[in-house]
DNA sequence: ATAGGGTTAG
């Protein structure tokens, strides 16, 4: 047996740190046998009573990434006077760097309830652990030791305080730590510029970014400007954002991908694509997250076909995508509503066996539920093997949007059986479903288990539903009730789903007040004054429609043209009302009028009450020219017998044209939908040749 | 020590 000094040991340790030194990649495996041989020896000679070689050890073991082996020395070490307060910090900030908030505090507690006071590094290695943990208590037992122990000036342990702070949600706190703080560096304004950022203080994060680029002792780096341009985004703010562009170029950071990917997402968010297409042109190495940008961020502006191309130039460019990539494709495809492309997507994803992560599979669901195949989402949802809450919410919002509200109440109960937590977003598509089918006791039911037995407050979205709910019941002076009562100040949803409501049951009065509120909030919005003018004219009160119509126009507020389009094989065909423009428009127009005289052999009577000028064979006229009648016409005349008709819409359809499409059914004997797909979806007036995207 | 992209609703 090799008799082994503590002295000897720590040069042996030495030469095992020369060994990792020359080999910085690739021989952990070699140097990691080198200490356990090293190890058994220490065993097998003598108890390690150097805390000098047992510290070298662990910090052996920690850089071969073995934190089982740290612990396993470490406890086996416990009656040993040689774990001092420099080995547990050891162990304390290996179990924090790999993000273990709880087993870090408790390793730390552990420690004080052995007697050993912390040292400034003890303190800095804990305080990202009561950071990730969110509790913000276990941030102030800390902050009370640092003056126990007279670390407050220390530069560390205050950054890590500001952001403990931060991110537990206590700006005031952090504000008073940072303020205290006698020096402060860059990373000291950087935790608070993040933590105004994650507390949505985005105002305040460009103030604080002003202050650090007037201070002429501090450069910004790439976390600064990162943050900084973060908040630009949200804020939507692209004037500054450029002025944060030519302050990266200035400083030398537009090479680095956090930065410039920061930069793209900055200008996608303020709707500014074309700048954010060249900046990642320049970029020499593309990564993955600037292409999830890329593809999310033409979804912002609402261009989903150059979303899917970009998809395939990653594809085709090399590049993996990966669940981020997938989700935000098939946010795409879902506004497209034509399911070609998200079938082929579907397959990439089999293929490269994302369907089993939650965030990839519920963007399947509503893709598929979007595109109209209820089928396709009911058994992507069965296939997933562990079903989270989005999930859910996807397949109970597909039921919803397909009008099953029994499953959508069958799924809920399923769900919470299940031992799943409801969500916010949950919560309003179940409420949702009640409102459309007329079940108010049992939405009210809902909404009381929403507050009092899942503890989740109220958003302004499920006051909208509840007014909705009570107003499409009739319930308006409840309903009105309701939002007089609510402890946060309604916005325009929960105002426009009033009105709705006193227009459909034509209580005028109330439905003046909740217009003059909307006006108030939103004077441009053209949505508000076209459902005070509706109001009016199916209630008779023709004048007084037209009133509205005109002060539109003397206000300059346009209400945005609706179409409606169909996909044909691999196209796209838009209509909107009055549409020329197609090539076939003679034989369009002709079958349109087929159309209306086999409606009217069935019973159908014109609903004239929305058009308010001139004679009803005027207004009658009117109404067989809306688009979605166009696109049926068009249907009927190029698809096969038999097959199904889907007409996608932007805005809400009329009943009148839903009665019109249900006698057609009738009349051609074939499925024919009418789906109000995305409001904001956009496409150029007339024939959209839908180029080669798919 | 501090940092970029994503899922579900209307």
């Amino acid at each position: 047996m090799i008799p082994f000094s503590a002295a000897e040991s720590v040069s042996a340790k030495e030469s095992c740190s020369g060994i990792l030194a020359l080999n910085p990649l690739g021989s952990y495996v070699h140097v990691h046998l080198v200490y356990h041989e090293l190890h058994a020896k220490l065993i097998t000679t003598t108890s390690i009573s150097s805390s000098a070689l047992f510290n070298s050890l662990l910090c052996c073991y920690s850089d071969c990434g073995r934190i089982d082996r740290t612990l396993l020395l470490f406890s086996s070490n416990s009656g040993s006077a040689s774990r001092n307060v420099v080995s547990w910090t050891s162990v304390i900030a290996q179990l924090s760097r790999l993000k273990k908030p709880l087993m870090t505090l408790e390793v730390f507690s552990e420690m004080r309830r052995n007697g050993i006071w912390p040292n400034e590094y003890t303190v800095s290695a804990v305080l990202p652990a009561c950071a990730e943990s969110k509790v913000v208590r276990h941030g102030e037992q800390v902050h009370c030791l640092v003056w126990k122990c007279g670390f407050g000036s220390d530069l560390f342990v205050g950054s890590g305080l500001v952001d403990v702070y931060a991110k537990c949600g206590e700006m005031g706190s952090a504000n008073k730590v940072f303020d205290e703080m006698s020096h402060k560096n860059l990373v000291t304004w950087n935790s608070m510029i993040v933590g105004c950022l994650r507390n949505k203080r985005f105002d305040f994060c460009i103030v604080l970014f002003k202050e650090v680029m007037r201070d002429e002792s501090m450069s910004p780096d790439q976390v600064t400007v990162s943050s900084v341009l973060s908040a630009c985004a949200h804020v939507g703010s692209a004037e500054f954002g450029r002025l944060v562009h030519g302050i990266i170029i200035k400083f030398g950071l537009i090479s680095l991908d956090y930065v410039r990917n920061s930069l793209m997402d900055m200008y996608c968010k303020c709707g500014l694509l074309d700048y954010a297409a060249s900046t990642f042109e320049i970029s020499s190495d593309k990564d993955v997250v600037g292409w999830n940008v890329m593809i999310r961020g033409c979804s912002f502006s609402y261009h989903f076909e150059e979303a899917y191309s970009y998809f395939n130039a990653m594809k085709r460019e090399g590049a993996s995508p990966d669940e981020s990539s997938y989700s935000s494709v098939l946010y795409a495809c879902a506004s497209l509503a034509t399911l070609n492309p998200g079938l082929l997507i579907h397959g990439h994803i089999i293929k490269s066996g994302f369907s089993k992560y939650p965030f990839v599979a519920s963007s399947l669901i509503t893709m598929h539920s979007k595109c109209g195949s209820f089928i396709n989402a009911s058994r992507t949802f069965r296939e997933i093997e562990t079903q989270n809450v989005v999930c859910w919410t996807a397949m109970i919002a597909a039921c919803q949007q397909h009008g099953h509200a029994e499953k959508v109440i069958e799924l809920f109960d399923e769900m919470v059986g299940d031992g799943i937590k409801p969500d916010d977003i949950t919560f309003i598509c179940v409420i949702s479903a009640c409102s459309h089918t007329g079940r108010v006791e049992e939405g009210y039911k809902y909404y009381n288990s929403m507050i009092h037995e899942h503890g989740l407050s109220p958003r302004l979205e499920h006051y909208a539903s509840m007014v909705d709910l009570l107003g499409r019941a009739g319930r308006l002076k409840e309903a009105r009730k309701f939002i007089l009562e609510m402890p946060i100040e309604p916005d325009s949803a929960v105002w426009g789903a009033l009105l709705g409501a006193c227009s459909n049951h034509g209580n005028i009065e109330m439905g003046k007040e909740a217009a003059a509120r909307l006006s108030d909030m939103e004077p441009n919005d053209p949505g508000n004054y076209v459902l005070l003018s509706n109001m009016y004219a199916r209630n008779g009160k023709l004048k007084e429609a037209d009133q509205v119509r005109r002060l539109m126009g003397t206000k300059g507020v346009k209400k945005d043209p609706g179409c409606s389009w169909v996909d044909v094989r691999n196209s796209t065909y838009v209509f909107t009302a009055h549409d020329r423009s197609h090539p076939r428009t003679d034989e369009i127009y002709e079958m349109l009028q087929k159309i209306e005289e086999l409606v009217k052999k069935k019973g159908y009577v014109a609903e004239t009450r929305h058009a308010m000028n001139d004679s009803d064979a005027y207004k009658e006229q009117s109404l067989w020219v809306h688009s979605e009648r166009l696109a049926l016409a068009f249907s009927l005349l190029v698809l096969p017998c038999g097959a199904p008709i889907q007409i996608k819409k932007n805005l809400r359809t009329c009943g009148d044209c839903h009665t019109v499409m249900k006698l057609a059914s009738e009349i051609f004997d074939r499925e024919i939908i009418v789906r109000d797909v995305n409001r904001f979806h956009k496409f150029a007036n007339g024939l959209c040749s839908c180029k080669d995207y798919w």
